[in-house]
DNA sequence: GTCTATAAGAGGATAGAC
DNA sequence: GTCTATCCTCTTATAGAC
Protein backbone atom coordinates (compact mmCIF):
# COMPACT_ATOMS: atom_id res chain seq x y z
CA UNK A 1 0.00 0.00 0.00
CA UNK A 2 2.58 2.34 0.75
CA UNK A 3 4.88 1.98 -2.33
CA UNK A 4 2.23 1.48 -5.15
CA UNK A 5 2.13 3.55 -7.94
CA UNK A 6 -1.35 6.10 -6.94
CA UNK A 7 -2.77 8.78 -8.94
CA UNK A 8 -0.74 12.42 -8.02
CA UNK A 9 2.19 10.21 -8.17
CA UNK A 10 3.33 9.47 -11.89
CA UNK A 11 6.34 11.62 -11.09
CA UNK A 12 7.67 10.35 -8.32
CA UNK A 13 7.36 6.75 -9.46
CA UNK A 14 9.15 7.67 -12.92
CA UNK A 15 11.67 9.27 -10.78
CA UNK A 16 12.61 6.32 -8.90
CA UNK A 17 12.31 4.05 -11.43
CA UNK A 18 14.63 6.30 -14.08
CA UNK A 19 17.16 6.46 -11.10
CA UNK A 20 17.08 2.62 -10.42
CA UNK A 21 18.20 2.15 -14.17
CA UNK A 22 20.81 4.78 -14.15
CA UNK A 23 22.37 3.43 -11.10
CA UNK A 24 22.57 0.31 -12.48
CA UNK A 25 24.17 0.87 -15.50
CA UNK A 26 26.70 4.50 -14.11
CA UNK A 27 26.11 4.13 -10.36
CA UNK A 28 24.88 6.66 -7.78
CA UNK A 29 27.65 9.05 -7.84
CA UNK A 30 28.11 9.56 -11.79
CA UNK A 31 24.33 9.69 -12.35
CA UNK A 32 23.41 13.16 -12.39
CA UNK A 33 19.28 14.80 -11.32
CA UNK A 34 19.53 15.93 -14.83
CA UNK A 35 20.39 12.69 -16.25
CA UNK A 36 17.06 11.37 -13.87
CA UNK A 37 14.55 14.14 -14.97
CA UNK A 38 15.69 13.73 -18.92
CA UNK A 39 15.18 9.94 -18.56
CA UNK A 40 12.05 10.09 -16.92
CA UNK A 41 10.66 12.84 -18.81
CA UNK A 42 9.53 15.32 -15.48
CA UNK A 43 10.61 18.64 -14.60
CA UNK A 44 13.59 19.98 -12.84
CA UNK A 45 11.77 20.77 -9.83
CA UNK A 46 9.76 17.83 -9.64
CA UNK A 47 12.64 15.91 -8.43
CA UNK A 48 13.26 18.47 -5.85
CA UNK A 49 9.46 18.35 -4.95
CA UNK A 50 9.24 14.60 -4.04
CA UNK A 51 13.17 14.45 -2.79
CA UNK A 52 15.05 17.01 -0.96
CA UNK A 53 18.19 16.17 -2.28
CA UNK A 54 19.88 13.41 -4.46
CA UNK A 55 20.73 11.55 -1.83
CA UNK A 56 17.26 10.76 -0.46
CA UNK A 57 16.71 9.78 -4.14
CA UNK A 58 19.11 7.27 -4.34
CA UNK A 59 18.36 5.90 -0.75
CA UNK A 60 14.94 4.87 -1.76
CA UNK A 61 15.96 3.65 -5.19
CA UNK A 62 18.27 1.71 -3.73
CA UNK A 63 15.99 0.42 -1.18
CA UNK A 64 13.86 -1.32 -4.50
CA UNK A 65 16.61 -2.26 -5.76
CA UNK A 66 18.02 -4.58 -2.88
CA UNK A 67 14.67 -5.60 -2.27
CA UNK A 68 13.64 -6.99 -5.59
CA UNK A 69 16.94 -8.48 -6.32
CA UNK A 70 16.95 -10.15 -2.98
CA UNK A 71 13.06 -11.50 -3.66
CA UNK A 72 14.51 -13.17 -7.05
CA UNK A 73 17.49 -15.09 -5.12
CA UNK A 74 14.74 -16.38 -2.59
CA UNK A 75 12.64 -17.55 -5.55
CA UNK A 76 15.31 -19.62 -6.78
CA UNK A 77 16.64 -20.65 -3.10
CA UNK A 78 13.48 -21.15 -1.51
CA UNK A 79 11.78 -24.06 -3.54
CA UNK A 80 11.20 -27.61 -2.36
CA UNK A 81 13.70 -28.60 -5.20
CA UNK A 82 17.13 -31.19 -3.37
CA UNK A 83 19.20 -28.08 -1.81
CA UNK A 84 22.24 -29.32 -3.93
CA UNK A 85 19.89 -28.07 -7.13
CA UNK A 86 19.26 -25.26 -5.64
CA UNK A 87 22.73 -23.83 -5.11
CA UNK A 88 23.71 -24.63 -8.50
CA UNK A 89 20.14 -23.38 -10.35
CA UNK A 90 21.36 -19.94 -8.17
CA UNK A 91 25.02 -20.14 -9.48
CA UNK A 92 24.27 -20.95 -12.51
CA UNK A 93 21.30 -18.36 -12.76
CA UNK A 94 21.44 -16.35 -15.74
CA UNK A 95 23.13 -13.17 -15.52
CA UNK A 96 24.36 -9.95 -17.92
CA UNK A 97 27.89 -10.61 -16.16
CA UNK A 98 29.87 -7.96 -18.08
CA UNK A 99 27.43 -5.21 -16.63
CA UNK A 100 27.99 -5.94 -13.58
CA UNK A 101 26.06 -6.38 -10.42
CA UNK A 102 23.54 -3.84 -9.52
CA UNK A 103 24.22 -4.35 -6.18
CA UNK A 104 27.69 -5.60 -5.53
CA UNK A 105 29.21 -2.47 -7.99
CA UNK A 106 28.04 0.46 -5.29
CA UNK A 107 30.21 -0.94 -3.10
CA UNK A 108 32.89 1.08 -5.21
CA UNK A 109 30.70 4.68 -4.90
CA UNK A 110 31.74 7.19 -2.88
CA UNK A 111 28.50 8.11 -2.29
CA UNK A 112 27.18 5.42 -1.55
CA UNK A 113 30.05 4.10 1.04
CA UNK A 114 30.05 7.85 2.44
CA UNK A 115 26.32 8.05 3.37
CA UNK A 116 24.88 5.25 5.81
CA UNK A 117 21.49 5.13 4.70
CA UNK A 118 22.61 4.01 0.93
CA UNK A 119 25.52 1.71 2.89
CA UNK A 120 23.20 -0.20 5.20
CA UNK A 121 20.88 -1.32 2.17
CA UNK A 122 23.74 -2.71 0.75
CA UNK A 123 25.00 -4.63 3.26
CA UNK A 124 22.04 -6.09 4.66
CA UNK A 125 21.13 -7.06 0.95
CA UNK A 126 24.45 -9.21 1.25
CA UNK A 127 23.99 -10.39 4.65
CA UNK A 128 20.52 -11.56 3.83
CA UNK A 129 21.42 -13.33 0.83
CA UNK A 130 24.40 -15.17 2.55
CA UNK A 131 21.68 -16.39 5.17
CA UNK A 132 19.37 -17.81 2.02
CA UNK A 133 22.40 -19.63 0.48
CA UNK A 134 23.86 -20.73 4.04
CA UNK A 135 20.13 -22.52 4.87
CA UNK A 136 20.38 -24.45 1.43
CA UNK A 137 23.57 -25.59 2.62
CA UNK A 138 22.67 -26.76 5.80
CA UNK A 139 19.37 -28.15 3.97
CA UNK A 140 22.45 -30.41 2.12
CA UNK A 141 23.76 -31.62 5.93
CA UNK A 142 26.34 -29.08 6.23
CA UNK A 143 26.74 -28.34 10.20
CA UNK A 144 25.98 -24.44 10.37
CA UNK A 145 29.67 -23.05 10.70
CA UNK A 146 30.52 -24.77 7.32
CA UNK A 147 27.50 -23.65 5.84
CA UNK A 148 27.96 -19.97 6.60
CA UNK A 149 31.04 -20.41 5.36
CA UNK A 150 30.55 -22.17 2.35
CA UNK A 151 27.23 -19.96 1.41
CA UNK A 152 29.72 -16.81 2.01
CA UNK A 153 32.28 -18.65 -0.75
CA UNK A 154 29.36 -19.30 -3.24
CA UNK A 155 28.13 -15.61 -2.76
CA UNK A 156 31.24 -14.24 -3.32
CA UNK A 157 32.20 -16.18 -6.85
CA UNK A 158 29.24 -14.73 -8.28
CA UNK A 159 30.64 -10.95 -7.43
CA UNK A 160 34.18 -11.54 -8.01
CA UNK A 161 32.59 -13.24 -11.31
CA UNK A 162 31.05 -9.76 -12.33
CA UNK A 163 34.02 -7.78 -11.42
CA UNK A 164 36.29 -10.49 -13.64
CA UNK A 165 34.08 -10.28 -16.24
CA UNK A 166 33.55 -6.75 -16.24
CA UNK A 167 36.98 -5.91 -15.92
CA UNK A 168 37.93 -8.46 -19.24
CA UNK A 169 34.64 -7.85 -21.15
CA UNK A 170 34.28 -11.22 -20.93
CA UNK A 171 30.97 -13.02 -19.90
CA UNK A 172 32.87 -16.32 -20.08
CA UNK A 173 34.64 -15.09 -16.64
CA UNK A 174 31.11 -15.80 -14.92
CA UNK A 175 31.08 -18.95 -16.20
CA UNK A 176 34.04 -20.24 -15.61
CA UNK A 177 33.95 -18.95 -11.97
CA UNK A 178 30.95 -20.65 -11.13
CA UNK A 179 32.14 -24.23 -12.96
CA UNK A 180 35.14 -23.98 -11.19
CA UNK A 181 33.62 -23.27 -7.76
CA UNK A 182 30.93 -26.29 -8.45
CA UNK A 183 33.76 -28.34 -9.52
CA UNK A 184 34.60 -28.28 -6.27
CA UNK A 185 31.91 -28.86 -4.69
CA UNK A 186 31.11 -31.93 -6.83
CA UNK A 187 34.69 -33.57 -6.11
CA UNK A 188 34.16 -33.71 -2.49
CA UNK A 189 30.17 -34.70 -2.78
CA UNK A 190 30.85 -38.56 -2.00
CA UNK A 191 33.45 -38.20 0.45
CA UNK A 192 33.45 -41.14 3.31
CA UNK A 193 32.58 -39.43 6.21
CA UNK A 194 31.02 -36.30 4.45
CA UNK A 195 31.51 -32.73 4.67
CA UNK A 196 33.47 -32.68 8.05
CA UNK A 197 33.05 -28.07 9.03
CA UNK B 1 65.40 2.73 -17.03
CA UNK B 2 62.62 3.98 -18.40
CA UNK B 3 60.64 4.70 -14.99
CA UNK B 4 62.89 5.25 -12.77
CA UNK B 5 63.08 8.44 -10.57
CA UNK B 6 65.89 11.19 -12.14
CA UNK B 7 66.94 14.41 -11.31
CA UNK B 8 64.06 16.83 -12.67
CA UNK B 9 61.43 14.37 -12.68
CA UNK B 10 60.56 15.34 -9.00
CA UNK B 11 57.03 16.51 -9.24
CA UNK B 12 56.34 13.90 -12.07
CA UNK B 13 57.34 11.01 -9.73
CA UNK B 14 55.40 13.36 -6.45
CA UNK B 15 51.96 13.16 -8.50
CA UNK B 16 52.04 9.45 -9.56
CA UNK B 17 52.29 8.14 -6.34
CA UNK B 18 49.54 10.77 -4.91
CA UNK B 19 47.12 9.55 -7.75
CA UNK B 20 47.91 5.67 -6.93
CA UNK B 21 47.33 6.46 -3.14
CA UNK B 22 44.19 8.15 -3.96
CA UNK B 23 43.04 6.17 -6.59
CA UNK B 24 43.10 2.70 -4.00
CA UNK B 25 41.45 4.96 -1.89
CA UNK B 26 38.21 7.03 -3.85
CA UNK B 27 38.73 5.58 -7.52
CA UNK B 28 39.82 7.33 -10.70
CA UNK B 29 36.57 9.44 -11.24
CA UNK B 30 36.00 10.65 -7.66
CA UNK B 31 39.83 12.03 -7.43
CA UNK B 32 40.02 15.35 -8.41
CA UNK B 33 43.11 17.17 -9.94
CA UNK B 34 43.50 19.39 -6.94
CA UNK B 35 43.22 16.28 -4.73
CA UNK B 36 46.49 15.06 -6.29
CA UNK B 37 48.22 18.40 -6.17
CA UNK B 38 47.33 18.47 -2.65
CA UNK B 39 48.88 15.53 -1.73
CA UNK B 40 51.42 15.54 -3.56
CA UNK B 41 52.78 18.72 -2.84
CA UNK B 42 53.25 20.38 -6.28
CA UNK B 43 51.49 23.00 -8.34
CA UNK B 44 48.62 23.32 -10.47
CA UNK B 45 50.51 23.56 -13.74
CA UNK B 46 52.81 20.92 -13.07
CA UNK B 47 50.39 18.31 -13.19
CA UNK B 48 49.46 19.53 -16.84
CA UNK B 49 53.27 19.97 -17.57
CA UNK B 50 53.89 16.19 -17.14
CA UNK B 51 50.24 14.78 -18.14
CA UNK B 52 48.08 16.30 -20.65
CA UNK B 53 45.04 15.21 -18.81
CA UNK B 54 43.72 13.45 -16.17
CA UNK B 55 43.17 10.37 -18.30
CA UNK B 56 47.08 10.45 -19.17
CA UNK B 57 48.25 10.37 -15.65
CA UNK B 58 45.37 7.47 -14.40
CA UNK B 59 47.06 5.38 -17.31
CA UNK B 60 50.41 5.37 -15.79
CA UNK B 61 49.46 5.42 -12.15
CA UNK B 62 46.84 2.70 -13.08
CA UNK B 63 50.02 0.61 -14.67
CA UNK B 64 52.30 0.90 -11.97
CA UNK B 65 49.59 -0.20 -9.44
CA UNK B 66 48.42 -3.13 -11.65
CA UNK B 67 52.62 -4.09 -12.33
CA UNK B 68 52.70 -3.93 -8.54
CA UNK B 69 49.84 -5.55 -7.51
CA UNK B 70 50.35 -8.80 -9.81
CA UNK B 71 54.07 -8.59 -9.01
CA UNK B 72 53.12 -9.21 -5.43
CA UNK B 73 50.73 -12.40 -6.18
CA UNK B 74 53.74 -13.55 -8.37
CA UNK B 75 55.87 -14.16 -5.02
CA UNK B 76 53.70 -16.29 -3.10
CA UNK B 77 52.10 -18.46 -6.08
CA UNK B 78 55.73 -18.76 -7.62
CA UNK B 79 57.57 -20.04 -4.67
CA UNK B 80 58.87 -23.82 -4.52
CA UNK B 81 56.47 -24.54 -1.87
CA UNK B 82 54.09 -27.35 -2.43
CA UNK B 83 51.35 -26.26 -5.09
CA UNK B 84 48.37 -26.47 -2.60
CA UNK B 85 50.29 -24.93 -0.09
CA UNK B 86 50.83 -21.74 -2.23
CA UNK B 87 47.15 -21.74 -3.69
CA UNK B 88 46.18 -21.57 0.35
CA UNK B 89 48.87 -19.04 1.12
CA UNK B 90 47.75 -16.80 -1.85
CA UNK B 91 43.66 -17.12 -0.85
CA UNK B 92 44.95 -16.29 3.08
CA UNK B 93 46.86 -13.58 2.04
CA UNK B 94 46.47 -10.68 4.40
CA UNK B 95 44.25 -7.89 3.01
CA UNK B 96 42.75 -4.76 3.87
CA UNK B 97 39.49 -6.65 3.26
CA UNK B 98 37.34 -3.33 4.21
CA UNK B 99 39.20 -1.27 1.99
CA UNK B 100 38.26 -3.03 -1.50
CA UNK B 101 40.64 -4.18 -4.03
CA UNK B 102 42.41 -1.52 -5.97
CA UNK B 103 42.31 -3.07 -8.59
CA UNK B 104 38.87 -5.00 -8.65
CA UNK B 105 37.14 -1.69 -7.64
CA UNK B 106 38.33 0.04 -10.78
CA UNK B 107 35.79 -1.85 -12.69
CA UNK B 108 33.04 0.19 -11.41
CA UNK B 109 34.63 3.52 -11.99
CA UNK B 110 33.04 5.27 -15.09
CA UNK B 111 36.34 6.85 -15.94
CA UNK B 112 38.30 3.73 -16.13
CA UNK B 113 35.66 2.02 -17.58
CA UNK B 114 34.62 4.31 -19.88
CA UNK B 115 38.74 4.50 -21.53
CA UNK B 116 40.47 1.30 -22.96
CA UNK B 117 43.91 3.43 -21.78
CA UNK B 118 42.56 2.50 -18.48
CA UNK B 119 40.32 -0.37 -18.51
CA UNK B 120 42.93 -2.90 -20.61
CA UNK B 121 45.26 -2.75 -17.93
CA UNK B 122 42.64 -4.06 -15.18
CA UNK B 123 41.07 -6.63 -17.44
CA UNK B 124 45.04 -8.03 -18.70
CA UNK B 125 45.90 -7.49 -14.44
CA UNK B 126 42.93 -10.26 -13.75
CA UNK B 127 44.08 -12.48 -16.89
CA UNK B 128 47.24 -12.57 -15.87
CA UNK B 129 46.49 -13.24 -12.52
CA UNK B 130 44.08 -16.26 -13.19
CA UNK B 131 47.31 -17.93 -15.26
CA UNK B 132 49.59 -17.77 -12.27
CA UNK B 133 46.31 -19.77 -10.05
CA UNK B 134 45.98 -22.03 -12.83
CA UNK B 135 49.36 -22.67 -13.01
CA UNK B 136 49.52 -23.76 -9.59
CA UNK B 137 46.40 -26.08 -9.52
CA UNK B 138 47.75 -27.74 -13.20
CA UNK B 139 51.31 -28.11 -10.53
CA UNK B 140 48.76 -29.92 -8.32
CA UNK B 141 47.54 -32.58 -10.27
CA UNK B 142 44.51 -30.19 -11.93
CA UNK B 143 43.98 -30.67 -15.82
CA UNK B 144 44.33 -27.74 -17.64
CA UNK B 145 40.54 -26.90 -18.12
CA UNK B 146 39.80 -27.70 -14.70
CA UNK B 147 42.72 -26.07 -13.64
CA UNK B 148 41.52 -22.18 -14.78
CA UNK B 149 37.83 -22.98 -13.89
CA UNK B 150 39.19 -23.06 -10.48
CA UNK B 151 41.60 -20.55 -10.42
CA UNK B 152 39.18 -18.65 -11.98
CA UNK B 153 36.97 -19.35 -8.96
CA UNK B 154 39.56 -18.54 -6.75
CA UNK B 155 40.60 -14.84 -7.75
CA UNK B 156 36.75 -14.72 -7.91
CA UNK B 157 36.45 -15.69 -3.70
CA UNK B 158 38.71 -13.18 -3.39
CA UNK B 159 37.38 -10.58 -5.49
CA UNK B 160 34.14 -11.16 -3.62
CA UNK B 161 35.47 -11.34 -0.25
CA UNK B 162 36.37 -7.66 -0.85
CA UNK B 163 32.57 -6.65 -1.92
CA UNK B 164 31.48 -8.17 0.77
CA UNK B 165 33.65 -6.99 3.36
CA UNK B 166 33.01 -3.31 1.90
CA UNK B 167 29.64 -3.92 2.11
CA UNK B 168 29.31 -4.59 5.49
CA UNK B 169 32.21 -3.16 7.16
CA UNK B 170 33.46 -6.58 8.18
CA UNK B 171 36.86 -8.19 7.36
CA UNK B 172 35.33 -11.21 8.45
CA UNK B 173 33.03 -11.90 5.24
CA UNK B 174 36.47 -12.21 3.59
CA UNK B 175 37.88 -14.68 5.93
CA UNK B 176 34.79 -16.71 5.32
CA UNK B 177 34.84 -16.55 2.10
CA UNK B 178 38.08 -17.72 1.58
CA UNK B 179 37.99 -20.71 4.50
CA UNK B 180 34.37 -21.88 2.82
CA UNK B 181 36.42 -21.96 -0.67
CA UNK B 182 39.51 -23.85 1.07
CA UNK B 183 36.79 -26.21 2.76
CA UNK B 184 35.88 -27.23 -0.75
CA UNK B 185 38.79 -28.01 -1.88
CA UNK B 186 39.68 -29.74 0.83
CA UNK B 187 36.52 -32.10 0.52
CA UNK B 188 37.86 -33.08 -2.66
CA UNK B 189 40.92 -34.22 -1.52
CA UNK B 190 41.33 -37.65 -0.88
CA UNK B 191 38.99 -38.50 -3.25
CA UNK B 192 38.97 -42.31 -5.00
CA UNK B 193 40.32 -41.28 -8.70
CA UNK B 194 41.50 -37.38 -7.70
CA UNK B 195 40.33 -34.37 -9.86
CA UNK B 196 38.30 -35.42 -12.92
CA UNK B 197 37.80 -31.93 -14.84
C1' DG C 1 2.29 19.00 -8.15
C1' DT C 2 4.70 20.47 -11.94
C1' DC C 3 7.24 23.55 -14.60
C1' DT C 4 11.18 27.12 -16.30
C1' DA C 5 14.86 30.02 -14.99
C1' DT C 6 18.69 30.73 -12.43
C1' DA C 7 22.37 30.81 -8.83
C1' DA C 8 26.47 29.00 -6.01
C1' DG C 9 30.19 26.07 -6.24
C1' DA C 10 33.37 22.38 -7.81
C1' DG C 11 35.83 19.98 -11.57
C1' DG C 12 38.93 20.09 -15.49
C1' DA C 13 41.97 22.58 -18.08
C1' DT C 14 44.69 26.81 -19.92
C1' DA C 15 47.68 31.17 -19.86
C1' DG C 16 51.59 33.02 -19.04
C1' DA C 17 55.10 34.75 -15.49
C1' DC C 18 59.28 33.03 -13.34
C1' DG D 1 60.09 22.66 -14.98
C1' DT D 2 57.37 24.84 -11.76
C1' DC D 3 54.32 28.17 -10.14
C1' DT D 4 49.82 31.41 -9.56
C1' DA D 5 45.82 33.19 -11.58
C1' DT D 6 42.05 32.48 -14.36
C1' DC D 7 38.39 30.45 -17.43
C1' DC D 8 34.55 27.50 -18.93
C1' DT D 9 31.48 23.85 -18.05
C1' DC D 10 28.72 20.87 -15.39
C1' DT D 11 26.55 19.52 -11.03
C1' DT D 12 23.50 20.49 -7.43
C1' DA D 13 20.04 23.00 -5.62
C1' DT D 14 16.70 27.04 -5.12
C1' DA D 15 13.13 30.55 -6.54
C1' DG D 16 9.01 31.41 -7.88
C1' DA D 17 5.34 31.26 -11.67
C1' DC D 18 1.49 28.27 -13.09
Amino acid sequence: MTSSPQRGHAARELLLSAAQELYAAHGVAATTPRQVIELSGVGQGSLYHHFPSKVDLAAEALHRTTTQTLGAASEILGTGLPARGRIESYLRKDRDATAGCRVGRLTADPVVMSHDDLREPVGDYFTDLIQLVAAAFMDDGTPPDGAVNRATAAVAVIQGGFVLSRATGDAGQMQRAVEGFIALMTDGESSPAGPIN
